[in-house]
DNA sequence: CATTGATATGAATCCTACG
DNA sequence: ACGTAGGATTCATATCAAT
C-alpha cells in the first residue's frame, strides 16, 4: 500500500489499475484523466498536397473491441473512485470515439455527472478529404462520486475571469502547439495527445483549492501536474512510459514560478464562516429587544432573544419576516434589516460584517 | 404494414416503437430524433443484446439503475437502423443526462459516428444557483447503420454557407424564441424542448438531397417537418400526444414558401458525371498527338487515342504524369494540364465542362 | 529590426464509381 | 464482392528563412 505522503508531487511509473489499486480509499481532491482514444483507425491519412498526417498510432491507444476498451476504463474507473474523497469529483477527457463509453460507464458505476464540458478548438486540424464536418471538439464529464455528493466549484472565481458572466459548458481553446508542445532530441512532438494548458487551467481552478490533491492515472507529458503546480496544488501522477516520466519530471521542476495570484488562489471563493445573529446580540452589537427597521424607516419589528423578529402578528425568522414583508417565500433578512444608531439606520449585515473580522480566528 | 406513400407527408398519432415496427425495412433517407429524456430508476434488468460486458464481474449490474430507459432506446433505435437506407443517415440529439446512454446503445446496434455535433446556446437558460457551469449546449449524433455505408454529407453546400470555410463540429444558434414559438391559447409555450428551426435547417442541408424522405420520430410541435417542407424534403412524423399532431399539422400547412433557391437545393453538391478524355477527342475538342503543357507552357507531352500522355520516357494517365512532374503520388490532372489554341493556353478543363454542358442530358 | 512569405502541423474512426 | 483507376480535397497558427 502506497502512502500518499511518499508520492504526492511525484510520478509513478506503472500501469494504471495496478498502481491505483496500492492507493488508500478517499485520499484524492480531484482526478484529471486523459485515457486513451480508442481512435480506431486504419492506414495513412494524406493531406492535400500529399504529406502524411501524423495522427494517433501508438500501441497503447490499440484495443481489439469496444467490449475489451470498455473492461479496461470500467477498471481504472471504479479504482478512481475508490481512492477520490466523498468531497472530491473527476473529469474525463475523451472525443467521439470514445466518450460515449467513459460516459455511461460512469453513469453505471454510480458517478453523477455535474456538467459535460466542451473543449471547443480555436484551430483544429481540418478534415482533408470534406467527408464530414471538421471534428473541432473534445468533450470533458465533470462528476462527482454518486448523486448526492457535494463538491468545490469556485463559481465566483470563474466568473470573475469570464469577465463577470457565469462560466459556460463550451470552452474555445488553443490546441497545445509552439514552444509549450514538448519535443524530443528530433524536434518531433514528443506525445501525440499533449492537452494545452490553458484547459488543464479552467479544470483546476473551477474544481478544486489550494493544497488539494490532484490525480493523473494517465500522466503523459505531465500537463496536469505543471499547471497544479503553479496553481498551488499538490499532484500525483501515474505513467507507464519511462520517456514520460522523465519529461514530465523535468517539466514540472521547471515550473517558473508558483502563484501569489489570490484570484487564482480562489479567495472570491473562501466560504465566510457563518454567523447566527444572536452571536451579535451576545456581542452586544445589537440588544434585546431593540427595533429593526426596513431601509426606510418603516416595517418596525421586535427584536427576540431567539433571534426571531415579532411584528404583533407572528415570530419569523430574520429571512423569513422580509420574506412575508415582500410576499416573497424566500429573501435573504441581511440585505433587509436596519437598526437605529443615532439618527442613522445601520445595516444589520455591517454587524455581522465587524463580527467576522473582530472575531475571525476563533 | 404501412405504404410509405400513404404517410409521406403526414404525422402519424402513435406511439414510436409500435409506429415504426409497421414501417417498411429501408424505407427512410435520414432521421431526426429528439427522444424523451424520462430516467426512471430502479427499472428491470434487460441487457443489451449479450454484447455489453461480457466477463466483467458482478460488480456491474449492481450499480444498473438506467435500464428501462436504456431498454426503450434500444427498441427505438433498433427499428430507425431498419427502415433506414443503407445509404441513409441518422441524428439523435441529447445532453449530458441521456446523451451518453443513447451513443453507447448505438454502438453497440452497430451504428458508426460520423460526427458529434455540438449545439452551442448563444442564450442559455443561466444556473440561477450558481452551482455549476452554465449548461449551454446539446449534443448530436451523426451516424450512418454501420461502419462501410455511404451517406450524403453536402460538403460544398455547408462550406459555401459557412463563408467558404469548412463547416465544423460546434454550431452556435440561439434558443428557438419569440414568434417562432408556438404558443398555447394561453400564451404559454406549447412544448417544453421546441427545437430552433435554424439547427434542423443545418442538420437536413447537411445531410439530405431534395426529395429526400425525413423520419421523426418524435415529432413534437413538427420543427423537422416544417423546415423539411420548407427545403424541398419531404418528411413523415410521430407523435404520441394529440395536440402536438395538431399544432404540428398546422405548423407545416403554413409554411410560407418552398425554397427554391439553388444552394438550399443542394446544387453545390451534385455529382458532375465522370467524363473520360477520349470523349473530348471523339467530340474533337482535342487531337490525337497534339502536345499538353503545364500552366507555364512547359513539360510537353504528347496525347495517345488511348488519353495517355507519352513524354518520351512513359506513357500515363493525365493524372499520373501531372503527379510524376510534381513529384507527387498523386494528382488531378484536369487541373493541370493546357493546350494551345492560337497564342493562349488552355486549360483542358474548361474543355471538359464545355462537354457536360453539350451532351449533359445524355 | 521589421515585414513578408514559405513551410510545417494538429487525438482522424477522411472516397467511390466502375469493371 | 473486390480490386483499381479516377480525381477531389485544408484551417489556423507557429516557426523560420528571406528581404
Amino acid at each position: 500500500m502506497i502512502k500518499i505522503s511518499n508520492v504526492k508531487n511525484t510520478i509513478i511509473q506503472g500501469e494504471t489499475v495496478e498502481t491505483l489499486r496500492q492507493f488508500p480509499d478517499k485520499s484524492i481532491d480531484c482526478i484529471f484523466a486523459d485515457p486513451p482514444y480508442f481512435m480506431q483507425t486504419e492506414g495513412t491519412l494524406l493531406r492535400t498536397e500529399g504529406t502524411a498526417f501524423q495522427g494517433v498510432d501508438d500501441d497503447w491507444d490499440k484495443f481489439s473491441s469496444y467490449n475489451e476498451y470498455d473492461q479496461f476504463c470500467f477498471e481504472w474507473l471504479k479504482e478512481c473512485q475508490r481512492v477520490l474523497k466523498d468531497k472530491g469529483s473527476i473529469w474525463v477527457i475523451g472525443s467521439f470515439q470514445n466518450v460515449y463509453r467513459l460516459g455511461y460507464i460512469m453513469q453505471e458505476l454510480g458517478f453523477w455527472i455535474l456538467n459535460d464540458v466542451i473543449w471547443e478548438k480555436s484551430n483544429p486540424a481540418p478534415n482533408f478529404r470534406g467527408t464530414r464536418l471538421t471534428n473541432a471538439h473534445e468533450t470533458m464529464l465533470w462528476c462527482t462520486k454518486n448523486k448526492k455528493a457535494s463538491y468545490t466549484f469556485n463559481y465566483q472565481t470563474m466568473k470573475f475571469l469570464n469577465g463577470n458572466k457565469q462560466e459556460r459548458s463550451v470552452w474555445n481553446i488553443p490546441l497545445c502547439t509552439g514552444n509549450e508542445r514538448l519535443k524530443d532530441k528530433n524536434g518531433k512532438k514528443l506525445h501525440a495527445t499533449q492537452k494545452p494548458e490553458k484547459l488543464l487551467e479552467k479544470v483546476i481552478l473551477s474544481s478544486t483549492k489550494p493544497g488539494d490533491l490532484i490525480l493523473d492515472p494517465f500522466m503523459g507529458t505531465g500537463t496536469t501536474a505543471a499547471v497544479a503546480t503553479q496553481l498551488a496544488r499538490n499532484f500525483v501522477g501515474i505513467e507507464r512510459e519511462e520517456k514520460y516520466v522523465k519529461a514530465a519530471t523535468e517539466r514540472v521542476k521547471a515550473v517558473p514560478y508558483v502563484t501569489n495570484d489570490p484570484i487564482m488562489l480562489a479567495s472570491l471563493d473562501v466560504k465566510k464562516p457563518r454567523v447566527p445573529i444572536e452571536r451579535l446580540i451576545e456581542a452586544g452589537m445589537l440588544k434585546e429587544r431593540e427595533s429593526l427597521f426596513d431601509k426606510f424607516g418603516g416595517n418596525g419589528v421586535v427584536l427576540k432573544t431567539t433571534g426571531c423578529l415579532d411584528d404583533g402578528d407572528s415570530v419569523l425568522s430574520i429571512h423569513k419576516m422580509s420574506a412575508k414583508k415582500l410576499g416573497k417565500t424566500n429573501h435573504n433578512g441581511w440585505d433587509y434589516w436596519f437598526v437605529k444608531r443615532g439618527d442613522d439606520l445601520v445595516s444589520i449585515n455591517e454587524f455581522r460584517e465587524n463580527y467576522r473580522e473582530q472575531f475571525e480566528n476563533e
